[in-house]
DNA sequence: CGTGACACGTGAAGC
DNA sequence: TGCTTCACGTGTCAC
């Protein structure tokens, strides 16, 4: 890349004095892209000792012309630069605001503590819905008991020999604790008994599948429901 | 401010041409912080017609050190620079991954998302912690009532009509409907009346009053004392 | 003196 | 083509 010339701040249209004469509005003020436009026909150069200008002025006419253009342009650029700029800044002061504490911090540490804020609140936030989500139950969350379903629960003539409901914060814990007669016979008894572990495991895998369902793609929530013991 | 010749990408150190002579090692290629601290000095030229240098090697030496420490000094500015812009960089990356369908978002729309998230998950934040501090009572939850108190309560020979407690989520809702047996004197009732209501109400009161010195400064949780009928 | 943080104008690349 | 976003090197200020 070669060197230009650059002038800083100030879009100024003018006159640039050399050994050789006056070079009339060049584009090598305002960066090599406007030079290499304007480099593909001669410069327009007042000749000091024959005293005539080179080029026509309608060409000159147009060279000031395309010439006011690109500096429009790199102005345009520069102004949509700064408005940028000035739009991601905002957002910055916006976060300055929302972070405790970090009212004078620099770009970098306070995109830091944006980010350990953000996790830690995802965290507590996966906390509160699975929480919430638990103690207001969503109609997925139903588990419909059919009546012959009962009848055959009935038939086991189970006798419930403990029943726990136990709550913890927004944790519900049930026990139920069954067994049946004596008087049954043990074979019909294990049967039966599979039947009704099979039957639980099943509303058990259910309810974990629509709680599944309902998680979302990268939540943490812990499960709520763990162990069966048959 | 003025013009200046700009060498981009490059840190070369190297001669220019001019008219008059051989300009060596200007500052003028390193920006004008670097010209004006060579510009103390004079120039150091090669007279084209007397053929001698102006100034002595010696000095000429002295340029040449200062001229490449200044190159030096530019050089690890730009890297700084460089370095400085990655970890900004990392940071919005990290963000990107952070907030769900930002991969390919820009740095304004992603400090946006990120602004909405961050207040979304401070308000879930501070809805969970206002739920748990709710169902596990603090030491400084705790409202005694007094034997002579309770005494009181007791003279008044309160019928309770209605007593309702009421849990939805976190939330409970307790309501005590209470009135007097016929028998009173109707301005005996209404004096112990007033009693109960200003001591019930001072009993609200030291409610509200340890929960708003548990609360966080910029907490925005949801009054759970709301009203009080008398 | 150096070092770090920031704003600036600009070239490049994508749409 | 023009508009937008980004990386870059630099000027500048503060410590």
């Amino acid at each position: 890349m070669g060197s230009f010339c650059w002038s800083s701040g100030v879009y100024n249209s003018g006159f640039q004095r050399t050994n050789d004469g006056v070079l009339v509005n060049s584009g090598m003020r305002y960066g090599p892209a406007s030079a290499l436009a304007l480099a593909s026909s001669s410069s327009l150069v007042l000749d000091s000792v024959r005293g005539e200008l080179v080029e026509a002025p309608v060409k000159l006419e147009r060279k000031m012309v395309s010439a006011e253009k690109s500096v429009e342009a790199l102005k345009n650029h520069s102004e949509a630069e700064k408005r940028r700029r000035a739009r991601i800044n905002a957002h910055f002061d916006t976060l300055r605001g929302l972070i405790p504490g970090a009212k004078k911090m620099d770009k970098a540490s306070l995109l830091a503590e944006v980010i350990s804020h953000l996790k830690d609140l995802k965290r507590k936030a996966a906390e509160a819905s699975e929480d919430s989500d638990c103690v207001i139950p969503k109609d997925i969350d139903e588990v419909k008991v059919e009546p012959d379903h009962k009848q055959a629960l009935d038939a086991l003539h189970l006798i419930t020999k403990r029943a726990e409901i136990a709550t913890l914060g927004c944790r519900m814990k049930n026990v139920f604790v069954m067994t049946t007669s004596k008087e049954e016979n043990d074979e019909v008894c294990r049967f039966y008994a599979r039947s009704v572990c099979q039957a639980l495991r099943a509303v058990l895998e259910k309810f974990s599948a629509s709680e599944e369902f309902l998680k979302s793609p990268h939540s943490n929530k812990r499960r709520r429901v763990s162990v069966f013991n048959p």
